[in-house]
Parts: C-alpha cells; sequence; structure tokens
DNA sequence: TTGTATGCGTTATCAA
DNA sequence: TTGATAACGCATACAA
C-alpha cells in the first residue's frame, strides 16, 4: 500500500504528469475536463502532494523555525507562559503569510543545536528565550554567519549585531513607577534580577531609576531587592522586605510572576493591597485577571512582537537589510493599584 | 550567493560527493582523513543538509503536525491554557523520537483544512480542540479513511472509528465530588457546560451523578448551573447561584477557569472559601497555584497525553493497530476545600 | 491546452 | 573504502 504519486494520479486520469501537477497547483493553462478528471482521481486515491518533493523543486514555500530556548527556571518546568501569546501569534501569522513552522524546545538532553547547525530544515530562524544566549551563540558557530537568517527576541545584549526584536522595557518600567509615583507613592520597592544575563532587567531597573529621578524622589538602596523568576521567589523577596522593617508603599515586580509571588506573601503578612501597598507587575500575562486583587501590570505586545518577527526573518530571507525593533510597551491598570 | 550543495563539498575536499553524503551521516564507510576534510569544506562554507532533499530520498525523517482547533471562546483571544504544556510536552517527546513538528493553529480567515487536504506536509496528525470536530471531519473528508494516521485528542464521542487519547474525566470528576463529600459537605453544585458537543463536560457530570448518588446524597436540580467556559461565566454562574438563595456549601467547576471565576464572584459577595463555601476544579492548571486560596482540582496528566499522542501517531504510521486510551487522572488538594 | 524532458539536492545501490 | 549512477516526487521550460 504505496503512497500515489501525481504518476498514479496521471494514468488514472489520462493526462500527463505534467498537466496533473499544473491541475493541482490552479494552472489556468489546464482545461475544465482534465482539471476534473484529475481532482476525481485524486479524491479516489486518497491522494496527497508531497511537501518534500515540492519544495526541494520549487523553492517556494518556505519554512521557519522557532527555537525556545528556555531556562526553565519557572515553577511549573513548563514553557514561560509570557512565550505561550507569542508563540500562538507567530503561528497564526507566519501561516497567512504562506509560512511553514517547525517548532523546537530546547532541552538539556536533547542536542537540537547540532541538529539545527548541520541541516538546515528552515530558511529562517526566530530565538525565543530567557536563557543566556551568548552561550548558544558560541555552540552555534554555523549561525553566526550572515548568510544565516535569523533573529532574536529580547536578548540585544548578546546579539552581536544580528537582528532583535525587543520591548520597550527602559520606557515601560519608567511609565509603571511613574505612574505608582503620580498616585502618591513615595516608598516604591523594585524586584528584579541582578544576576545573570537578563538584559531586559537591567533596563527596567534603568526605567526605575530614571522615574524617581524625574519625579525628584530619593533613591533608597535597601528597596531594592534580588529576586528569581518564580512565584516563590517573589514572595521570598518580599518577605525579606517586610523582615529588613524597611518602610514601603508599593513595589514594583519586574515579572507578573515575582510580583504575584510578592502579593500571596503581603496578603498572607495581612497587608491591605492597594490599600497598604500598591503593586505593580511586568508582562502582563493573562494571570494578571486571575489574582486578587487584580495586578497591573506593563503589556508588552506580544502580538506586534510576533509579527515583527516574521516580518524581519522573511526580510531577512529576501535579502533586504533589517535593524533592530523596539516595540512599545502599554500600561495597564487593574485592582493592585490605586491613589492613596 | 546560492547555497552550497553537497557536490560544492566534493569538490572542495576532493571527494565524490557520496562520500560527502556518507561523511556527513556517520556512516563506517568513509576514512578517517576523508571524514575530516568533508567536514572542513562543510565548516567553511558553512553548508547545512537541505532537509527537503534528504526526507525525499530517504523517507527516514517523519514529520508529525499538531492541528491545534481552538474555539477561542476564551478570555484571552489565546491559546487555551490546558493545551500549552501538552503541545510543550508534544514538541519535545516527538523531538526526542526523532519526528520534525509542523504546528498549525485553527484560524477562521485560515482555510488550513484545504491545506491539508491536498498536500501533505506531516506522515501524521494530532488534533487538539475543544471545537466541534465533526465539522472539520467532514471537511476533512481526505481524512476520512484508514491510510491516514490522525490521532484525536479527548473527543471520542465523535472520532468515528479512530483512535483517540482522553482522560479519565467520569472518574476524576468521581473522585473530586467524592473528596467534597468525604470532608462533610452535602450540598454541592455542578458548574459546567451542557450545550454543544463538550463530550468532556458530560462525562465530568456522570462522575459528579454517581458520586452523589454512592454517597447517598439527593440529587438536586437547582444546584446544576451551565456554564460557558470564561472566568467571567464562571463568576455569572456562582452569582446565579447566589441570587436564587439556593443552600451549597461546594462548587465543583468542571474547568479551572470557571472555578477561578467562580471564586472572584464569591470572594466578591464576602464568601469564604472554604469556610463556607468549598470550590474544585477540573484541568489543574497552572493558575491554580497563583489563586488565592489555591484551588484544588483534579489534574489531567498532560505529559502522558503528549506521549501516548505521539505514540499512537508513530505507530499508525509503522502501520500498527491502536486503541482509545483512557488516561488517569489525578486529585489535587490545595486551600479552596477542607474539612468542614 | 497538453505532453516531454530536465533538474531540485539528497541517499542508496552498485561495481570498482 | 570509494565513485559513478539511479532514484525520490514534483514543478517548469520548452516543444508540440
Amino acid at each position: 500500500m504505496k503512497r500515489p504519486t501525481s504518476f498514479d494520479l496521471a494514468a488514472m486520469a489520462g493526462v500527463s504528469q505534467a498537466t496533473v501537477s499544473r491541475a493541482l497547483n490552479g494552472s489556468a493553462l489546464v482545461s475544465a475536463d482534465a482539471r476534473r478528471r484529475v481532482m476525481d482521481a485524486a479524491q479516489k486515491l486518497h491522494y496527497k502532494v508531497d511537501s518534500n518533493a515540492r519544495k526541494l523543486r520549487s523553492n517556494k514555500i518556505q519554512t521557519l523555525a522557532v527555537l525556545v530556548l528556555e531556562d526553565m527556571e519557572n515553577d511549573h518546568g513548563a514553557i514561560n507562559p509570557f512565550f505561550v501569546p507569542m508563540i500562538s501569534e507567530i503561528i497564526k501569522y507566519a501561516g497567512q503569510k504562506g509560512f511553514e513552522l517547525v517548532i523546537s524546545l530546547q532541552q538539556e538532553s536533547n542536542n537540537w543545536g547540532a541538529d539545527y547547525c548541520i541541516s538546515r530544515p528552515a530558511e529562517g530562524i526566530i530565538f525565543l528565550g530567557s536563557k543566556d544566549f551568548e552561550t548558544y551563540a558560541e555552540n552555534f558557530q554555523g549561525y553566526n554567519h550572515a548568510d544565516d537568517n535569523w533573529v532574536v527576541w529580547g536578548l540585544n545584549r548578546t546579539a552581536r549585531g544580528k537582528v532583535c526584536v525587543v520591548s520597550d522595557n527602559e520606557g515601560g518600567a519608567f511609565d509603571a513607577v511613574t505612574h505608582l509615583i503620580r498616585q502618591g507613592r513615595r516608598r516604591i520597592a523594585y524586584l528584579g534580577k541582578f544576576s545573570g544575563d537578563h538584559w531586559e532587567f537591567i533596563e527596567r531597573y534603568q526605567g526605575y531609576c530614571r522615574a524617581l529621578h524625574d519625579a525628584g524622589l530619593p533613591f533608597d538602596d535597601a528597596l531594592k531587592v534580588d529576586c528569581a523568576l518564580t512565584l516563590d521567589d517573589g514572595a521570598a523577596a518580599a518577605g525579606k522586605l517586610l523582615d529588613t522593617g524597611v518602610a514601603f508603599d508599593a513595589i514594583f515586580a519586574s515579572t507578573d510572576i515575582m510580583g504575584i509571588g510578592a502579593m500571596r506573601e503581603l496578603t498572607r503578612r495581612g497587608i491591605a493591597i492597594p490599600g497598604q501597598v500598591a503593586v505593580m507587575g511586568f508582562d502582563d500575562l493573562w494571570v494578571c485577571n486571575t489574582v486578587s486583587p487584580r495586578l497591573s501590570s506593563v503589556r508588552q505586545d506580544t502580538t506586534t512582537a510576533a509579527r515583527v518577527l516574521v516580518d524581519s526573518v522573511a526580510a531577512l530571507i529576501e535579502g533586504h537589510e533589517i535593524t533592530t525593533t523596539r516595540i512599545p510597551t502599554q500600561l495597564v491598570i487593574r485592582d493592585s493599584c490605586r491613589t492613596v
């Protein structure tokens, strides 16, 4: 029971293989009668075009790859929830633009690096990931060349002259903290990751600092807490803040997860949100709506990001020059902060 | 600047193209010297094997497709969060088993149906989706044949003799409700979807009924609330329950999202959870950990599900017979319910 | 409008 | 151990 080929169709339809190909591709150069016979035969034989042969022959259908580099530092061992709507949109948008999409999740035991270096399943690659990209770039010597079409999300520090797409982290943080200040908060704690190569967090911290500075507020190092990326880390950070006894009336968490963890600890200790302490997150994950009070946040526009990523790779494939794109963020105010 | 082929490599390395192929595929039938020269040339030319040609010639590397049929009935306009860890695991596991993976999200404007009928980008297909599958099956006449390798997640009612993989919804619901009863709850409301073709919900409802029956508890139709799939629907359902004035001391929500929405409404009206009302969800989404109190739930084992799905398609591709698999669920008790 | 013939870049089968 | 050479299944230039 072998798969039927276009020759089998041709035989059954009583035409040449070339005509089968034309009919299947909707060419105008085929009579209505022949087309119908071909289609009937295709139906009968359950014929499907072999995608590999088609792509090999006509370099028309492009394939993109999405490589997700996860640090798996989060609670549930799964993919970073931030990437979910982004990947989803990449899939949709790439489909609209006529690309086929291959997805791969990095995994320790899985040397996709070697695979992707030696073989080329895609004309262009989109890298998503919060993990230190530099390490990978070095392993991927094959990808450090101008003839490879790849685009990186959000890790501009390590992009080494390559195109990247990234949110305006500094501006988003600035807006968020400025909002808290306008609502009357004066002692705003910052929760963020200072170790590692998470450049986004540095930018967010810079936005925090600029907002304080522009408002003429003093900077207090005791309000700056190093915090890893899980819920528990966020809770621990809030706990540490409370334990030190330093006064604060707001928390700006550099990710929603940290913020939600912090809220959990505040609530546990009987501190009212936003009554005593306002909380602001970053990312605008969907979970912001499920916690109570609902968490205010800085939305990263994953829809636009996804489209820019795809468009950028597409442009690279076509040989165009592309530059890094900064995507604006948007403040989303919910119950977790209000005017004092 | 054309892509180098294996012939270019051969020329540079001073060997035949056949030797290049052997070297690249790690054949033992190639001298160490030749292998080194080939590898060096590959490095210099940034050579990558053309995956299409390779797959065309050696029908070795199989490709699987994941088709996500979403009803987009959720708040977020994005993919159902339940599928996220599942897709993630499918990607990982399929990769481990040597499959390439193509993913497509159903979208109204996007007639992937036609595409997937006429072309065959994959040897096997995994359907995920809560949408009425029957409609699609009809559009996919090409897929209603024994020579197509596809597996469906969770929609056994419409699988029409095809293989499907599904959680033990009835048993999971039974366990959950039985747990509530053992904790002393007597008036347990059921929130679920009764319209449409969501067969899972019927099964969960059956489990609920059986648990009541086995415990000798009376069945009260006023405790059964029709509820759609969003947070707001869950909240509305809880509100309706409260407004009717019917007494209840627990809610079994047939999805976590409904349950979280219900919790929001209960909290808003000052009803203590689990003090006055215990709440139990279904799915064990990650968000169960972020809400307060943390939501108890029935875990669907998405990891196992993903692996069974991949294994099933793989088996079909190899020509084996496969039967439907029921995957056990697991009760996860958190703060939202406790003994009265 | 149709058919013939060629090539896409591999892997696999021979014979050397 | 290597090198010619033949497929793989399709799309397309060219001839009819």
